[in-house]
DNA sequence: TTGTATGCGTTATCAT
DNA sequence: ATGATAACGCATACAA
């Protein structure tokens, strides 16, 4: 426990041109050995190599990235990292990006419009090569500094009809008329909504719900907490709801957490689903299928939003910033029928 | 949808040069407003101010890093962001260092040594002011750059004799075994334990399992899949035991998300928890408090050793590299009983 | 195949 | 209070 070892570390980071002089070469040559090795003699190759690995060597990208005016970085903002839908989506982003050299910089806004800027005024510092933003409410003042990065920009998640470059996602309004539709199709007349509004998708569905609710002549239900979706909140508002309203036939939960959440809670109030109950998430989540009962759910394809997100960014980036024709892309959605709203035949 | 907002777009992003020529000042009057606006006067703090917002000036910072000598930026590598222990971790890192004025720039190795080497190889070549690495087992290439990197290192998650420079974390091996006696004590028997050892924590704790069970002359029962952990593994592994070991009376899963999927297997299955077989989970994810039945886990201090992490870290870079008296940090764990452990008192 | 000169956008230092 | 100049570490263009 000395501080031995400490008190002699290097003080200054080593550097190209240390490298250089341990081999006896110059700074670009060193260089060279690192980007282009085949330019290089063969026995330089490994003098600069070996010296380069005594003195563990790290290239600075910070004066690379200057120097070129290439950073080789894709900036990215996804509001939360415990949202399992967002990690499909990145995951997609990784397995296209790393392969193709560039590295992701990811940010998180915490669902907050102020975060939002800040993290993408923090990434455009950067000067990524292209910028990828969830959903398509961003304040004037990160419009404006999108617009100006000179880079490509992705908007995905949702859609719009005014995006700033491109726009990748599903329609948050169609997936909730449709999710409700399917419920009434079930025969459930008594159906409440639970949600967290701080996300602007589920904002989005919930206006969606209201509207084919009122259009029904019926009153529309909902049970809305400001936290962040989670588990614990679904079986919260559910008990809210369940004191409230116990006559609700139907359950439509803007995520799947919240799902699972109020499905637990009904396990342990009795309620019986989908006998008593029957329920419905958002975003099929790996855990839908497999819980008992499985959760009916309206599958979103993260995944593949991600893939094409990743695809059109390198096809704008090598292609001199072409375009690709449509800005504006429905990547759609499809409803997952499960247990969980399969009530038994009337007799 | 026409191409003409984009066709107009700058090609040269706007420098200080260019806000200064506005302006009408020098560039480094331009500098100066931003960083120390106190010594600059009102009329030029404002000339400036307005002519960099109409220019949507955004400072490259990798220039000011480069000139400065100062990132602002803290390296992080997690093996995973879907697994929600790391949530916590990093949320925990976030409020810390965010209003200390440090930006997290956190990358995912994927549970494997050459992605974490490579991780932590990039983060280095941004040059940050602190690194925070998961777990102990670094490449020998790893440590070395580590050592090399002259900022404070931070090995997180697990203990070890050997850190490469400040450690925080938690015995594994110490969580298995009180996990086991916790079981036992409780009257199980026939324990199995469930795990994916694709993370390393969780073969340290499966270790500990054998050890244990070897001890009091048990045989150890694993069922282990090279997945990564996820609840509809959990699931599978449930399945695969029963079919071979259909006596088991407890299951202890190396992560609360088997636990999940476990659990609903069991359902499926009609096998009673805790009746028939007691559960036990590990970390304590919020779920499972609310899972129906809750279930039992060994609490890990996630979000309080993020804290710790940072702020140390934190000490270490503003008061001159001082190391605490304390290289090792051993956080603890604590058991939580729930009902999946409760089993009814013997008649 | 290797080296020299120049510049990337910013900050630090020193003048004024 | 403001400006001129020299770094920072590397990559590009060009020369040898």
């Amino acid at each position: 426990m000395t501080d031995k070892d400490i008190s002699t570390r290097p003080r200054r980071r080593t550097t190209l041109g240390d490298v250089a002089q341990r081999a006896g070469v110059s700074a670009v040559t060193v260089s060279r050995v690192l980007r282009e090795p085949h330019l290089v003699s063969e026995t330089l190759r490994e003098r600069v190599a070996t010296a380069a690995s005594d003195l563990g060597y790290v290239p600075n990208r910070l004066a690379s990235a200057l120097a070129s005016a290439q950073t080789n970085t894709i900036g990215v903002v996804v509001p939360s990292l415990t949202n399992g839908v967002f990690n499909d989506f990145l995951s997609a982003l990784h397995n296209v990006f790393l392969p193709a050299g560039f590295q992701l910089l990811v940010l998180n806004s915490r669902y907050t419009d102020a975060n939002e800027e800040k993290a993408i005024a923090t990434l455009l510092g950067h000067h990524p090569e292209a910028m990828i933003v969830t959903g398509v409410d961003q304040t004037p003042g990160a419009r404006r500094m999108l617009q100006h990065a000179g880079v490509p920009v992705v908007q995905v998640m949702e859609l719009t009809d005014r995006p700033i470059d491109i726009n990748i996602g599903l329609s948050q309004v169609e997936a909730g008329h449709a999710a409700l539709r399917f419920l009434m199709e079930r025969g459930c007349c008594r159906i409440a909504h639970l949600m967290a509004p701080l996300d602007a998708r589920a904002v989005r569905r919930r206006e969606a719900f209201e509207q084919e609710m009122v259009s029904r002549g019926m009153e529309p239900l909902v049970i809305a907490s400001t936290r962040p979706t989670s588990v614990p909140l679904g079986a919260e508002l559910l008990a809210a709801l369940i004191e409230r309203h116990p006559d609700v036939d139907a359950v439509w939960c803007s995520s799947d957490n919240l799902a699972l959440g109020a499905l637990f809670e009904c396990d342990r109030r009795g309620i019986r689903v989908p006998e008593d109950i029957s329920f419905m998430g958002f975003n099929d989540l790996e855990f839908c299928s497999i819980a008992h009962p499985a959760i009916t759910s309206v599958a979103t394809p993260r995944y593949e939003m991600g893939e094409r997100t990743a695809e059109i960014v390198l096809e704008i980036i090598r292609g001199s910033g072409k375009r690709p024709e449509e800005r504006r892309i429905d990547m759609g959605f499809e409803i997952r029928e499960r247990d969980s709203t399969r009530k038994a035949p009337r007799p």
